[in-house]
DNA sequence: CCTGCGCTAGGATGGCCGTACTAGTCAAGC
DNA sequence: GCTTGACTAGTACGGCCATCCTAGCGCAGG
């Protein structure tokens, strides 16, 4: 099959991203995870590292928020209180070390070219997810002002709590962040 | 001066880690920014960059607690208000490219034994900012178990602003999420 | 059966990095 | 003023990495 290297050597540089980093990240670790050849590298991405972490951190950008757009509507704690359910299972793979693959792209590695090129990749994933929510948070009847505001907030609670995580080894303070975050909404929203 | 070469390679090893984190960060760099001279590396740390990665991580943690503990104790809403002015500069930085000097030393990026040191640092320096917040919010007037958890929804809303804003390339998403963090605030708290 | 062609396969290369080592400087103390 | 020891300076080395290159494989169409 023609895309299937590809779309392995991508998944494994997703994962790599996770764990390592852009600069952390090497070759030879997605080569081996994905168990393509060095060769197909320069075959497939011409670009070299740069291409491909770029188009890594798109399609995860693209599944995240796929995700999020199928989070169903409700009332606005309802939807925060989704939110947070969606999330844990990927906090808690932080907590061993993992982490969110556009959130690694923002840290400069390479030439000033390449460095924004990547971080233009991570602000449209943000931007996306942000949007997504802020779709869903209006559709549970907020005012388009405060799903905007609250859909920024939840991706920052949902990006710090990541790190946290990974620093704390557990998803302990992930879980003490969610109940005051609900604890919150409740008293705003309802 | 004894300790000022080693003070200099520290400080430089803190800005290295806040733009590039720990494997995209040299020491090539690092001498450059400090004036240090190759042979001091191993003069001053023994254990190579592992060391002085953990020590800049480690007084990084320090100072951050110190100024988190000379916010001034307020009402509770008050006491966030306080804190997000005070962090406002710190994310405007992460808007060009800087980061969490702490957040950068989680990702693993050598030996097994080496990640678990560093993630260690930060697990410390994270804890103690939460003390540090969870006690401003004690005499603010919350209950420990209140404070407590909005001491870590503190702590992740920094850090995940400074991932979101490092990729906007601005601290709007900050204010934003400021904006909406006080709304709530005050709608439990006061 | 042959001939391109998309793709795989794996090694070669040049560069940068962390590490290590040796020589040199400077100041204090006897 | 000479020794001693802390520190600086610069260089050498070994390893890993991204990159590149040249064969090789399997399968179209003729």
């Amino acid at each position: 099959m023609a895309g299937d290297t590809r779309d392995r050597m991508i998944e494994a540089t997703v994962d790599a991203l996770r764990r390592r980093g852009v600069a952390g990240m090497s070759f030879t670790e997605v080569l081996r995870e994905s168990g393509a050849a060095r060769g197909a590298i320069y075959h497939h991405f011409p670009g070299g590292k740069g291409q491909l972490v770029a188009e890594a951190a798109a399609r995860n950008g693209q599944d995240v928020r796929a995700t999020l757009a199928a989070l169903p509507a409700a009332d606005p704690v309802g939807f925060v209180a989704s939110f947070l359910a969606l999330i844990r299972p990927v906090v808690e793979c932080s907590a061993t070390g993992s982490g969110c693959a556009v959130a690694a792209v923002t840290i400069a590695s390479g030439e000033p070219a390449e460095n924004a090129s990547l971080r233009e990749v991570a602000a449209t994933a943000f931007t996306a997810w942000a949007d997504t929510l802020t779709e869903r948070l209006t559709v549970s009847g907020l005012t388009p002002d405060d799903a905007a505001g609250l859909a920024t907030t939840l991706l920052a609670l949902l990006e710090g709590a990541q790190v946290l995580c990974r620093a704390a080894g557990s998803a302990e303070p992930f879980d003490r962040m969610a109940d005051t975050a609900l604890d919150l909404a409740r008293s705003r929203y309802s």
